[in-house]
DNA sequence: CCGAGCTTGTGATCGAATTCTCGAAGTCTG
DNA sequence: CAGACTTCGAGAATTCGATCACAAGCTCGG
């Protein structure tokens, strides 16, 4: 059966499929040949019932009564999130943060290679870092031509780096993954994706707060709301956030 | 004064306070006492009324026709969040990342203290990074006790990642930052986020891949790049993920 | 003191995402 | 081959989040 489902995956479940993708990998290293929505989404940290929703998005891969092919289902999500190739990846700033991720050996298991390291400063220039040497900054148009580098990552200080996201789409990347702690605007047509620690320990520790100190903080003594039952309720979710265009 | 407000802030929503804080320090920096919820929304990458919906939430803490005063609503947002004081935070698996993560500055700018460093491997144990020595795993239950230690950040490989969480938990840790590639589990009233760095790229790739090929038909080979002029509509969001209890 | 001009706070609305449910479709056993 | 059992797929219901739209409240000029 060729495609014909509705092409559009909702951006929520396209952030699961990696979760999947990585749950399914390890499957595969087991003998299991197939596997439930239920079991998928025990590894996963999900209820069954999305595993399965997000998984009808791609197709119909499945087959009642018996679960989903691993091997087929792995290929189809490697295929919908463009894995079937390496990506070459470009990191600008390589400190310490930077230097960690260029060594990073998971990054080329998953789908992905580090291809250029940059960096503004010259006392770094030229020091090798894993197997690659860090470039200046001007290097930068002929590296992401040369190597067909479609994906920054920003490593830089928080100052610098609108101007290394703009210096990234001009040369022609499309998508930007930033590490700084910084609102980076970007040109539509161009995606950007944000990992911020302090913004994780901070949803953290307001859950924190939450849980030892129930009420605001002034005063008051209400709440106490809700059902709750056994005491678990002010609890977390998560989520991180980006955005595009 | 007079709260009483419904004391209930939405998830969605304590994910972007972290954002606002950000930007308001900014703001802080310069000379402006007050700023408005649509100049806040350009610096954090947000809407007015996002952001007018997400502060009332917090309470009335703006001024019609005026705006917020910075200074007081960064004072409510750090209590909310829990940034009137520093968190101990505790950093297991020194490894490129965990030392990263270790010399890290902007950890203790942002209401965190990196308070103790653990590793498994008796060769790093003893090894100085920054001003505190890594210790021993058998340290963590009075490491966590004698330094008040709330939350713990996973930097080791994966498949050590839900032993370091739950010894974590055992030791009393309530929170808990995961940098491995591995879903791990804790027991309800504890607080669990996950970074990860190949989930974010592959996201990235998801929608890259979307752009020049919208069809969904594999034939790898090579990248077609070739700069696709702006195409501008099959655009990405982003988010992340994580979850709880 | 009044009216013009901003900007907030929030009810109402819209839409996205999650969860519930259950029929459909397959396997397996005897 | 029938019947019991498993598990998917997807409509319906529900929850949650984003956005709209506007009255209310504040400042300031005159
Ligand atoms: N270190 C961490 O664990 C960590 C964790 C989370 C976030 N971050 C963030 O990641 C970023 C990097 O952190 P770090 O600790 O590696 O900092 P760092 O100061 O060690 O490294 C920054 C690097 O960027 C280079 N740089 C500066 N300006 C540049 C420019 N305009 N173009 C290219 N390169 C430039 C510097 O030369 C330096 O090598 C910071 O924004 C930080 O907030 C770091
Ligand atoms: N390096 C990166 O840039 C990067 C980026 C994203 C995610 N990660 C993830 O972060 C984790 C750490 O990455 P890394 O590159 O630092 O790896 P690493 O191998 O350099 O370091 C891992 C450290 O954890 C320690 N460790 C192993 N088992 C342990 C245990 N049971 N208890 C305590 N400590 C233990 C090891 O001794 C080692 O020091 C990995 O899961 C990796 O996938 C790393």
């Amino acid at each position: 059966m060729a495609d014909s489902a509705p092409r559009t995956i909702p951006e929520a479940t396209v952030t699961r499929l990696p979760l999947y993708y990585r749950s399914l990998l390890q499957v595969a290293e087991t003998d299991l040949a197939t596997i439930s929505s239920e079991r998928l989404a025990d590894m996963a940290g999900m209820n069954a019932a999305k595993v399965r929703k997000d998984l009808s998005y791609l197709g119909s891969y499945g087959t009642r009564g018996v679960g989903y092919d691993v091997e087929y289902l792995l290929h189809q999500i490697s295929r919908e999130l463009g894995l079937t190739h390496d990506w070459p990846v470009a990191i600008v700033g390589l400190g310490n943060l930077g230097q960690a991720l260029a060594k990073y050996a998971g990054f080329s298991t998953r789908g992905f290679k580090v291809a250029a390291l940059l960096d503004a400063d010259p006392a770094k220039v030229g020091m090798a870092v894993g197997d690659l040497s860090v470039e200046p900054m001007d290097a930068l148009d002929r590296l992401v031509r040369d190597r067909s580098i479609a994906i920054g990552v920003i490593a830089t200080p928080a100052d610098a780096a609108q101007d290394v996201a703009d210096a990234l789409v001009a040369a022609g990347a499309r998508s930007i993954l930033n590490f700084a702690p910084a609102h980076v605007t970007v040109e539509p047509g161009v995606s950007l994706r944000k990992v911020d620690l302090a913004t994780e320990l901070q949803i953290l520790s307001f859950y924190q707060l939450r849980r030892s100190n129930p009420s605001g903080d002034t005063t008051s003594g209400d709440t106490t709301s809700g059902d709750t039952t056994s005491g678990d309720e002010a609890m977390p979710p998560q989520v991180s956030s980006a955005q595009v265009s």
